[in-house]
DNA sequence: ATGGTGGCATCGCCA
């Protein structure tokens, strides 16, 4: 049995409906976990998804900022959406739906950017995304039972190959050691795998957003992988592809980031 | 060389 799920930070589900709707056409993954929505929930455009296919959809919605929406093709229940630092942001859903024996929780995250200055005396957003990191620290990935899926746009690109330049990043916000460690450590303290790193080795350039500000995004090509999918351990093993959709990058009226989808073959 | 672009709560803020 196959499944496939992708991550896409989509910049605004309404002004990019047709792009949405170009990629379920083309890939048709089962779940589809969508960042930066920006709207609210009954501004989400339900309607058209759910004639696609995608007619379970659970959305944490917040009006014009962030938001975060999980399309499912398969039963999907809401498990929990937790207000991380208690600032009432809409970054985070997660759901449990079953596939074949399995019964699994996927996460669908939206970390904070954290502002340019990447010191959080002088700007508390950068503190805000830090302490973000520090509370996801207790996100296990194995429980009694469920297995888990942790996908999301998490703003930090954690190894040198997933920036364009590691020692020309390494004071920019998104590839410091305070957040690239703190990343690791959520890894590490939550049992979790990088499913990305799993398929591509740690020493080939691997982005998934291109930034809107360069001339041109393709010849400059000065990435960073910024969007993720974990897993629990006992997934791993059934991973059977992972794919990078850069050409999204370069569609009509595109997101900065691209969708990553995972397909496990259980 | 310290801008550049894009979205929305739109003339300022966030990414």
């Amino acid at each position: 049995m196959s499944f496939s799920v992708t991550t896409w930070n989509i910049n605004s589900v309404r002004l990019r409906l047709p792009i949405v709707e170009q990629f379920i056409v083309r890939e048709k993954p089962d779940i589809l976990c969508l960042q930066e929505i920006k709207c609210r929930a009954e501004e989400f455009p339900l309607e058209p998804l759910q004639k696609m296919g995608y007619e379970h959809i659970i959305l944490h919605g917040q009006k014009g900022y962030h938001g975060v929406a999980i399309l499912s093709k398969v039963p999907l229940t809401e498990d929990h959406r937790q207000d991380y630092c208690g600032v009432g942001d809409a970054r985070h859903i997660s759901a449990i739906f079953e596939r074949g024996s399995r019964r699994i929780r996927i996460h669908n995250f939206y970390v904070p950017a954290g502002g340019d200055e990447p010191d959080r005396s002088v700007n508390p957003k950068f503190g805000h995304k830090l302490d973000f990191v520090e509370e996801m620290k207790a996100l296990k990935a194995s429980t009694p039972g469920v297995s888990s899926i942790l996908v999301g746009d998490l703003n930090i690109a954690p190894l040198e190959h997933d920036v364009w330049s590691h020692k020309q990043m390494l004071k920019i916000v998104s590839h410091t050691p305070v957040e690239t460690e703190g990343l690791t450590d959520v890894m590490e303290k939550g049992g979790w795998l990088d499913l990305m790193r799993q398929h591509v080795p740690a020493s080939e350039k691997l982005y998934t957003w291109w930034s809107y500000r360069a001339k041109d995004w393709e010849a400059a090509d000065r990435g960073r992988r910024l969007d993720h999918i974990w897993s629990s351990p006992d997934l791993g093993p059934f991973l059977e592809k992972i794919e990078v959709l850069k050409e999204a990058r370069g569609w009509n009226r595109p997101s900065d980031h691209v969708p990553v989808t995972a397909t496990f073959r259980f």
